[in-house]
DNA sequence: ATATATTTGTGAATATTTTCACAAGATAAG
DNA sequence: CTTATCTTGTGAAAATATTCACAAATATAT
């Protein structure tokens, strides 16, 4: 193993790779080959050395990758192997949705608490927790919250991104479709759902002009 | 401009880049120079040259983009221009939350019906549609709809999957985390929400040393 | 012990993507 | 008309990312 950059790109598949060897370890196989994997996860058995290579050989030669134990390497490469703990703004329906959205536990997240500003949401319940009001985000800090989830219509994301920031948040999954300002110290992470969606329509008009 | 391959970059860019300007075209401007959208949308004024080069010339030199045109261009470029009907299958949480999701319309989808297989909610209203059973997916063809949404849970993806493949669906925008066999003739897209997540902690955790 | 079959890890070769840098088009002012 | 100032579009250069190809490691069979 080299000390080179670490491409993004790498970084990026390796959650990939963590969700195919969790769905693999269930299936109680011990080894799996990068060619097997590929194929499992629909990718290339180079990529995946590649890719794991940059952070240490886990494999062994004629044998392939111990399952439990990449995924061991994977997490920690990741930080996963701790529970990280989140707080979600915006109880609407897409935060109600976020709230109860069961894979967060696999990659070991935990949303432990949730804001919102309308009066009529503060104090319900969802799942066992307890909706606040945003006055309480000062109070992320001291509750060892360094996530958090931005589930507010796009009017409020720069406020409460702001909000966030100052509550001193490490990171941002934000489902806001807006550009923030001021993100130097925070990593953010979007997900856009309709602009994901706006790029099926060219796959699909030009799907035999693109692959003859 | 040239008949070279277009990097699908590119393709994944050019939402950006029609949010932006949509937002742009809302403050009452006329023309907006590649330097000025670059700076609005956090990214580099050449890449976006560059990108709009593969599909053709469509700014003015000393004056930039007549913004309305752009936008138009686009949306072409994208497919965009038309209304695309979406049927959505999976009514739970997060299905609820993507069926009321206010910004599809934008981008031109509209999602005109909603499907599950659970008999408690066949029959149920989400705004003006009425939830179907998934055995009415069969007729999607007729009724002209051309893309699917899956948020149903992982298990019946992949069924769910078929189903609409079968159907006639040209396009999947996919909500669950599973790897889907037999994409071929089919654009598939899948957002996962907390595999996006799964990247965070790595990037705080590295933040100071790889922004030195 | 030898041959055969796997499979990893990685340097090198390709391929792709981004950024640079500048000619040429457009405007405005003197 | 000339000069100064913008800005686009695009080849070329630089940076990144992917794929190839093979030595070395391991296992298995004879």
């Amino acid at each position: 193993m080299k000390r080179k950059k670490i491409p993004d790109e790498a970084v990026r598949r390796l959650p990939i790779y963590l969700r195919g060897l969790l769905s693999l370890s269930q299936q109680g196989q011990e080894n799996i080959s990068s060619k097997r994997l590929a194929a499992f996860i629909g990718t290339n058995h180079c990529q995946i050395r590649k890719d794991l290579s940059y952070f240490g050989g886990f494999g062994t030669p004629g044998i392939g990758y111990n399952i439990e134990k990449l995924i061991r390497q994977i997490r920690k490469i990741l930080k996963l192997s701790m529970v990280h703990k989140a707080a979600l703004v915006g109880v609407g329906n897409l935060g109600l949705a976020v709230l109860r959205y069961p894979g967060f536990g696999i990659f070991g997240f935990h949303i432990v608490a949730a804001f919102d500003n309308d009066p009529e949401k503060v104090g319900r319940r969802v799942g066992n927790i307890t909706v606040e009001d945003v006055s309480n985000l000062k109070a992320l800090q001291q509750r060892k919250i360094k996530i958090g989830i931005i589930t507010v219509p796009c009017e409020a994301a720069q406020e409460t991104f702001d909000k966030l920031v100052t509550a001193g948040i490490k990171g941002i999954l934000s489902f806001s479709p807006c550009y923030k300002k001021g993100r130097k110290k925070v990593k953010v992470i979007t997900i856009d759902i309709a602009m994901d969606l706006a790029r099926l329509p060219y796959y699909i008009a030009t799907r035999t002009i693109t692959r003859p």
